[in-house]
DNA sequence: CTTACTTGAGACAGACTGTACCATATCCGT
DNA sequence: ACGGATATGGTACAGTCTGTCTCAAGTAAG
């Protein structure tokens, strides 16, 4: 586990900058395996037991650098739309973020997770932001009578997100608003109180 | 890419048998970067210089051992049974897929298809395997006029499917038969027909 | 300016890689 | 059972990456 909290010298800050855009373009073009202390350092211009001084593993890189690339900026919908409006906003700000590079990063951190505590932890923070915020859009709706009491908004998240994980993760296929406005009417159509 | 075909000389199946085992073991044990060819060397009690042989890096024995682990024996579900009973029978075959190694065999792969076409490939091969199946038992429902005809079985298999990946890869969570039976009842019960 | 902290540069042992070589073991057709 | 073909064992070698260490030079901040 790596020091979360941002340094407050300006020198460390040049340098890590450097390092993690570094780690971030092998990343992206070599994947996880490519990331080495040797090769940050070269990329980034800096000595390599730099690199060594601020994370001690390949772990501990990644670990930042998919802490760092978790943005998916999630905009409460319009209240005032139908709900059918407001979960497909919700779901296509996810699917531009997994068609984009999160994707890949959530790929790697899916492989790497299953060994690594740590990353398993950066994954829940992360997998878990999105589907509760979800949850929370489908209870109000729920609420406010406008979807059938019954429906669990837990499980109706997971129907919402799941395909839309699985497409992208498996199939590496881009997931189009076309699916999403489809995956939504079949989901939730069953479940609205009109 | 590796030949896929079995050897025939036992001797070469002996070893390749040693090595492939040994492999697994460390892949369960450490991941997919704890499979070095001097450490399934050394678990198979077999010459470093056998491994290369056999697979010249680390992806090919991952490969290998990937296409070797992809076990979910499909039965077709009894004709005579209920659609719903049909395809619980299905999904808890995947689930049970899921729940044990293979569930850490796909997150290896997921992590190392975005970056390796041959795992990719492989991992289309062993993804497409499950939903096909699916899809052709929720089609023979449609035929049979069991399910709404305006049921797309190519995304109800995805809105069956995508859930049970979903809680397994990222919330390493076990699906429970309950799981799989209020997923069904509730993606395939408003497009049954009685 | 002075102290504390950070980085650069190089050395070092150790692990893994990828290839090569030859003696030995195993297979398989005759 | 014999002999050529094939596979393996064992060893050596250069090369890369790891992880740690040391010391000189650079930077930050009171």
């Amino acid at each position: 586990m790596t020091n979360s909290e941002r340094p407050t010298n300006p020198q460390v800050q040049r340098t890590q900058k450097l390092m993690l855009d570094a780690a971030r373009g092998l990343l992206a073009d070599h994947g996880p395996e490519g990331v080495t202390h040797l090769r940050v350092a070269g990329a980034a211009g800096v000595a390599r037991a730099t690199v060594y001084r601020h994370w001690p593993d390949r772990a501990a890189i990644l670990l930042d650098l998919l802490r760092t690339s978790a943005d998916l900026d999630l905009a409460p919908p319009p209240p005032d739309s139908s709900i059918t409006e407001r979960v497909v906003i919700v779901l296509r700000t996810f699917a531009k973020a997994l068609n984009g590079d999160g994707g890949r990063t959530l790929a790697a951190m899916i492989g790497l997770s299953e060994w690594d505590d740590d990353v398993f932890a950066a994954l829940g923070r992360m997998a878990t932001f999105g589907p509760m915020f979800l949850r929370s859009v489908l209870s109000d709706a729920v609420e406010q009578g406008l979807l059938d009491a019954r429906a669990d908004p837990a499980l109706l998240a997971d129907r919402l997100i799941g395909p839309l994980y699985f497409r992208r993760l498996l199939y590496h296929e881009d997931i189009e608003n076309v699916y999403v406005d489809r995956l939504v009417e079949a989901t939730i159509g069953p479940h609205l109180v009109d």
